[in-house]
DNA sequence: CTATTTATTTGGAACGTTCCAATTCTGTCA
DNA sequence: TGACAGAATTGGAACGTTCCAAATAAATAG
């Protein structure tokens, strides 16, 4: 019933050459003789052997464990596992293996993975941290020497690589297009002032205000939980407002939502009688009623980015702490009044 | 630049004690005294030691990595997703980890994610395999005692452990109702015909067209890509029929999501104008517009009962191979026309 | 034919843990 | 006091690999 496991030694004893030269096959060393290798290679596949890298991985001390781990704060919404399929792609073509889990926006569980990813020897970390991560947790890690990348959500004060999307960029180019269609009392809604994302996406608001000529206006910034209740929430008191906003940029997509929610409450047609943009191209936006125009951030690409990233560091033994902020789209549907119908355009591959 | 890592002896030189009581304490033996045991932990913490599963691993002969695999045919649907996260939780409470790998339906890749785990000496697999799978494939897996699990698709031939979902009752219950609806042209849309699901769940398909005394009509299975583009294709075909459909059932969610954007861009309504079915309950199915009605399947569920299924075999050491079949429950929402009439085409135009 | 290089191959000694058998340290009992 | 049982501790010897220095074989030069 035991199997007994075949060892490079039992390759070596068929092959009638020593454990060190099968060693030297393995690693693909090209001081070997090409008979032997293949004679070696041979007898591999016969007996079915199969690599032990935790013994490897135990004498190459700790250098080379060829393990990527991904944590993710929640993994069943799409936006981060296409996030997670972009990584396993990077890494997987790389010869690496990915230790993906999910946290649920859980810190205990998020340190939890962390320790045991640890003891696994992972060669490099992936996260989009969970909110309310201390900056500080992951200094044991780098301080071991391990590459850790942060993704998405950045840690202000962790001297980590980061990679997040152009927020700012991502809402002027929102503002510039309403302002395009002749608006010129735009609102931002929504999402909480207290975090590094709202202060990005403020910024880019007020720069495309600015670069319009128009003044840009306290009053217009509302902000709220960045979900769909608070969408309604913030729009309420936008109506309210005395010179009262024609459109808005929101926080994020199910701000976005929500205010349609509320307009519509109010009798008012987003889309027709007020624009609205969203943020983050959640994979609703598209089939929503009306659809909505938003800034698109490619999840998948962010994940591909942050492995090789991750990747270079590893190989370059040393980790220099670099942000990166990658591109966004501005998608055009139909919430902010222009277009019409958007074709429907095919999912994702 | 490079630290020297922590291991049991030097914790064993701090504490005054030799390495075979460290190990102890770091198993929890009850053999060692109360006071070395909390002097032996003190010093750990002091100097930041952590435990090298791969070393440990090496010694007791392969038998407890703790790691799962977890290999899925596409993370980007979020029913995939949904089951990483039920194995994830019994997984990771059970003091295990995860290694997830997505194959994108590519059988190599599927091959190379396995033999990957495998050299990582996982105890065992979960595995929802990639299209056209051998079911030989997993041959070396079991022969070497690592208990496997297939799920969502099973391998007929193959003799392992697996867990699927009532196909064929779910796709009769979802004819059935929409037969009650009153319709008498229902298309079966999108899957790929060569695989053990779509088999299932066109039986389904029939044996509720049969029923109901309609004639199974061959011009309405209509395959396509399971995905929201083949969606977008299939009911374009179907529209194009002569003796048009006026219902259809999905091969699944993704697929329906599709058929809704084509009817939408032909300016027809989903629910309202043509009443359309999906399969597996995805997350987004209940906050879509129109909400879809789906059959259930619970694919955290079936993850949190796999991963149950694969402990308990490795923990038994012998893997009895047993085939369970979960049950499903159809939905009604919105999409299919019933439920709450559907908020009409009034508004917009 | 010896010296020198070049191409291969090879025995240990690690790596950090667990296991086994053996040891020391307590008391307790006759 | 000596013998004896636990209780607690401990030195090796593994586990399957890679690395190093050194050995061998083959080829070339002098």
């Amino acid at each position: 019933m035991t199997k007994p496991r075949v060892t490079v030694i039992d390759i070596a004893k068929a092959a009638g050459v020593s454990k060190s030269t099968v060693s030297l096959v393995l690693q693909g060393s090209s001081l070997v003789n090409e008979g032997t290798r293949s004679k070696v290679n041979a007898v591999m596949r016969e007996l079915g052997y199969v690599y032990n890298r935790g013994a490897a991985n135990l004498r190459q001390a700790g250098a080379k464990s060829r393990i990527i781990g991904v944590v993710v704060n929640d993994l069943t919404n799409s936006f981060f596992a296409e996030l997670a399929v972009g990584v396993d792609m990077v890494v997987q073509s790389a010869g690496f293996v990915q230790f993906l889990s999910n946290t649920s926006e859980s810190i205990d569980r998020q340190r939890e993975v962390v320790a045991s990813m640890r003891e696994h020897g992972i060669s490099g970390l992936i996260v989009s941290p969970a909110r309310a991560t201390d900056a500080a947790d992951f200094k044991p890690l780098v301080a071991a020497g391990i590459p850790v990348v942060v993704v998405v959500r950045n840690l202000p004060g962790a001297k980590v690589s980061s990679i997040v999307s152009d927020n700012r960029a991502g809402m002027m180019a929102a503002v510039e297009h309403l302002v395009g269609l002749g608006h010129s009392r735009i609102a931002f809604l929504g999402g909480f002032p207290d975090t590094a994302v709202f202060d990005d996406r403020l910024t880019g608001y007020r720069s495309g205000i600015e670069a319009a000529g128009l003044g840009y206006d306290e009053e217009l910034v509302i902000s709220s939980a960045p979900s769909r209740a608070g969408g309604v929430e913030a729009i309420g008191k936008a109506i309210a407002l005395g010179d009262r906003p024609t459109a808005a940029v929101c926080f994020n997509d199910a701000v976005a939502f929500g205010v349609c929610d509320g307009l519509r409450a109010r009798r008012l047609e987003p889309g027709a009688d007020f624009a609205v943009v969203g943020f983050d191209d959640v994979i609703e936006a598209q089939a929503a009623v009306p659809a909505l125009t938003t800034v698109s951030v490619d999840p998948q690409g962010i994940g591909r980015r942050g492995a090789q990233m991750l990747l270079k560091q590893i190989n370059a033994g040393k980790a220099e702490a670099e942000t990166v902020t990658t591109a966004v789209r501005l998608v055009v549907r139909e919430s902010c009044g222009a277009g019409k119908a958007a074709p429907a355009r095919a999912g994702r591959a």
